[in-house]
DNA sequence: TATTTACATTGATCCTGATCAATGGAGCGA
DNA sequence: TCGCTCCATTGATCAGGATCAATGTAAATA
């Protein structure tokens, strides 16, 4: 399991200090809550997240029904937020990387509507949802960035609601493969180049596919030149040619 | 096309001068922005929400790359959110009725990202983004109440993408009439009966499947005594049943 | 009211992707 | 290091729903 091609370049390693490393002087600000904040109000921000919060991969951050206190920005690491349909099959709503936000869907009942589980060792910022409001109303830009994050969340499942809506299989999975390059690029990652941190049944519950499905469009896309795959190694060989796929004019439904 | 059963129990039509009613006097305050404000706060609020606008059927509200100034709240009538697929097919990402506020998804990036047509005659209130967050520095109800109604659209996404990625066309189909009944009913409305505001075609748009195939399965439906359709009528005759449809074990994928 | 157009229904056929099943590898714990 | 368990691959078959096509019906316009 190499991970050359995975060091980012921000350096986005935990300080030697365990997770003390504020907001101030987190390599994500660019990503998170702090966009926008001059130094004076990312000090608040910095004092209201007090808790950072280590998880093995594996441990769940929160389950449904969970009495709703904190949001959680992602650090590092690599979470999956799924819920359990009637007959127990698992649907995957999101898989979160660094200087994204999760609980959100929270805030409407008061109580978590999904379960959030790290897929590798992580680290988590604890934000004090009563206090994020608080410190909101307080800071203009703070407010608008939080409200665009929410928002972002909103075209994000438009976005995955098209796709399983009207793309067929292969095309969502280069969709797929392309958020999770593009995603990897943003912070400073190899785009061509990564580890899928989930397995292919979790990307078949994501996409609504079936593992199988995963496994043979994978190949398929391998024959043809597309990617190199080798397990949970994946390598973007013609960026181009996937994209295209998924501009079709044939596709319908 | 008789609607003695669409009138609502809760009076919910048109003060006589005109769109003057205030959010103080509307008969959604139940289900829109003032939940939990105070008169004087509701006044507030009022005196925001100046433009009270008329929708004939087939109006847009906004487009796509629309620069991004309003949210709109639904007072009265029914509308869909839409996108183009690269090949032209519409999705429909939503169907919104009275107390609904659309618009969000242009938050995050300053630009509408869908876009929003009447279904009907409808009126719309509309609330100027950057008024309504300093409003909501302001009021942390208001301010709370807000964060609670884009939670909500968060939530509503994700049950779409469960049933898009986990449901069969028969269960999408029940989920979609049972939902619009839970609505209609929250409105006063009948639960049972009701006309549709939608061609099969957007039905489908918005649930994944062809026209015939949502018309196939109407047609099921009301064959097997569940339901009965004529044209945009429909008739809910065994909830119970169209509920278990929802809920079985052998579904998976 | 007549005519046009948009919408809905129904049938026949085909194809994508699910399902069932077996085998091969990778990683983890003892 | 062995053995177990989880994960991935691949094949064969089947079915749900798409597609193509024709007809019927309701609403809109002149």
């Amino acid at each position: 399991m190499d991970a050359s091609n995975q060091q980012p370049v921000n350096k986005m390693t935990i300080s030697p200090g365990g997770l003390k490393q504020a907001c101030s002087s987190c390599s994500l600000r660019e990503l998170c809550l702090p966009i926008g904040l001059d130094a004076g109000e990312l000090d608040r921000l910095d004092r209201m997240v007090t808790r950072r919060k280590h998880m093995q991969r594996g441990e769940h951050v929160f389950r449904v029904g969970a009495p709703f206190q904190f949001l959680f920005a992602i650090r590092t690491g690599f979470f999956k937020t799924y819920e359990l349909q009637d007959d127990g099959q698992e649907h995957i709503t999101g898989f979160h990387m660094a200087g994204e936000i999760i609980g959100m869907d929270a805030i409407s009942t008061d109580h978590n509507t999904c379960n959030a589980v790290a897929l590798e060792d992580s680290d988590l910022c604890e934000i004090p949802f009563p206090q994020l409001e608080s410190l909101c109303r307080e800071i203009p830009a703070l407010q608008h960035q939080f409200h665009k994050l929410m928002s972002r969340e909103i075209i994000h499942d438009h976005g995955i609601m098209m796709l399983l809506g009207g793309m067929r299989s292969e095309e969502r999975l280069a969709a797929f493969l392309l958020n999770l390059s593009q995603r990897f690029s943003a912070r400073g990652y190899s785009a061509s180049e990564f580890h899928l941190r989930m397995t292919r049944a979790e990307i078949g519950h994501y996409l609504g596919m079936k593992l199988e499905t995963v496994s043979r469009t994978l190949t398929k896309f391998q024959e043809q030149g597309l990617i190199a795959v080798n397990n949970k190694h994946v390598e973007l060989l013609d960026l181009v040619r996937l994209r295209q796929l998924m501009n079709r004019e044939e596709c319908s439904l």
